[in-house]
DNA sequence: CTGTTAGCGCTTTCAA
DNA sequence: TTGAAAGCGCTAACAG
């Protein structure tokens, strides 16, 4: 018998959605029989996932996502929390490229990227403990170990640009790539290197400063000739505290940001002071942001793969999804790659 | 008689999730009444409600999303799709603010935002059609306008930065806006005017260009005296494009481009030039970009308030969401705002 | 190889 | 004011 033609109920937005049943009515098979076809189960016959094909495309028939959340316990989504202290922290370039890369590997696998800006770190344990995501990858370091072991917990969880025992993690090199660059500086006869960094309490930035640190060492330098500058997080950061060192009356002739922002903001002071870089004073950054790489300010910089990073972070994620025996706290260090520029 | 403390089968990655009967054991009621305890029912007791309350917090429960949304038909996601043609689109710092100001709404409403940067379109129709969101938000101008349509006979749908008859969208003023910006230019006593843009076939920069038109017009000024030149969408387009301008021989002493990106690589092409803005050249743009305004480029530039642009959609789609009653084509524009800068 | 059936965890009539 | 029970749409045993 033909499945009947009702009209189907065209409600204003969304007609009704077609499920399983009719499907299964319209092929004139069991709802498991679609339901196996639909997952390439091998047992179904050929002939017959063909004919249940033919009639979930002609029905325009969708799995419903909740229905198969419930059913599976997987809800094919995952979750990624921004934890910079700035707002929106999607301005962020630097994540914005890691994002990039995290989606590249979830459309792949044809899972759903949950994003949460992350105010209250308390909402990222419910977001996991719903069962919103299968897994969540946190970037950045503002967010309370505590609060990660809770989630851990719960859940599949691989931190970025954060590392931290016990926990699965994709870093970068920060202290060799940082030592590489300002050896860089030091091989081009520069003797009298400033740090500048903006933000203190961020671990990554500490460890580029002890980077720096071996640099000087290694190289004889007095540590005391390399004041390190620290200024408020705030945009400018990198301007203030270099007009600070300038101030200092120390002799420098070379800067070392903690990042890339921090440094474009040396360059523009130094500019401002009528100083030529790398004449006067060279300057090296750290992320290989575009921005600061490009034309306007020929940064020197350690670039950084973010976009790999995401990659990379992504897929230990699904791994450690797949396979939830295995015990957390692989810690993947991305190396970075020395980039020179007219900065130097 | 006490709730037996069952040892929870810890799994590696997440003990066993606590339903919604444990919640009614431990408290002495019956799942109904613990549903509708938390779910803010009036027509449950203080009493009642409270135990229940205790007792789930005690417990540590969580509603499971998918069961939730199973029976409710909500999944409690919004869904946004940015359609822009490069990639990663998250680096687009416009739609970046958009996004905040969307986060922002859908947080207050406990709503969950699900990110896509859609390559292709009839995945959209999928996330839908799969219930995975309960409406969506489309950013930018790259979707077909029947794949929109199929969007939204399926899901409530708004649009930013783009508008189109019978659909709800917030976009700014382009034409209006570019007008005002370019009598800006013409009330300096700048008469040898170009617009740069380097999409045609965006709609926006359409719009903005007839803006351009309808200020050059009005001033009486030759239109043969407004070359259009537009650049290959790539990085470093309207460097190119401002070459190309400036390669025709004739006098200008006025650049509009079609946004600020534009026109800060017109600044660029015209410093390396040796020529001086706003001297020589005043340039202005669109949009208000944090970085082409601040101190680098001082560029001169209509300002849009991209994070309202975000709240305003989420409210109107929350609102579609409520009302699904209701038909589509609301049309929000956000007016613009001059903003002068050191380029003019 | 396919059909029947029992849940997944929650909401929501319908009774009491 | 509360409880019992019927789904929501799908998957996954378990039979056949």
């Amino acid at each position: 018998l033909a499945p009947e033609p009702e009209t189907l109920p065209e409600s204003p937005a969304g007609r009704k959605r077609v499920s399983i049943r009719e499907v299964a009515r319209a092929s004139g098979v069991a709802v498991s029989t679609v339901s196996r076809s639909l997952n390439d189960d091998p047992e179904v016959s050929e002939a017959t996932r063909e004919k249940v094909r033919a009639a979930a495309l002609a029905l325009g028939y969708r799995p419903s996502a909740a229905a198969r959340g419930l059913a599976r316990g997987r809800s094919g989504n995952v979750a990624v929390a921004i934890t910079a202290p700035h707002t929106p922290v999607f301005l962020d370039p630097f994540y914005a490229e890691v994002l990039g890369g995290i989606e590249e590997v979830l459309e792949a696998r044809d899972l759903h990227l949950l994003i949460t800006s992350l105010k209250r770190g308390h909402d990222l344990v419910s977001l996991v403990n719903e069962g919103r995501a299968d897994g969540l990858i946190v970037i950045g370091c503002e967010l309370e170990e505590e609060r990660l072991r809770e989630i851990q917990a719960l859940s599949p969880l691989v931190l970025v640009d954060r590392e931290l025992p016990g926990f699965t993690s994709v870093s970068t090199d920060n202290r060799a790539g940082m030592a590489r660059a300002t050896r860089e500086l030091i091989e081009r006869g520069r003797r009298h290197l400033a740090f500048l960094t903006d933000d203190v309490s961020n671990p990554n930035f500490r460890a580029r400063l002890e980077g720096f640190q071996d640099a000087i060492a290694a190289a004889g330098l007095d540590a005391l000739a390399a004041p390190v500058q620290s200024v408020s997080p705030q945009e400018g950061g990198g301007d203030e505290g270099a007009r600070r060192l300038l101030a200092t009356g120390r002799p420098i002739d070379g800067i070392v940001g903690a990042n890339d922002t921090t440094a474009v903001g040396a360059i523009r002071t130094l500019r401002a002071a009528g100083l030529r870089g790398p004449d006067d004073v060279a300057v090296i950054g750290f992320d290989g942001l575009a921005y600061a790489t490009g034309p306007d300010w020929g940064l020197a910089t350690m670039w950084v793969d973010k976009a790999r990073m995401g990659r990379e972070a992504a897929r230990l994620l699904l791994e450690a999804i797949d396979e939830p025996a295995a015990s957390p706290g692989r810690s993947l260090v991305v190396t970075t790659e020395w980039r020179p520029g007219r900065s130097i």
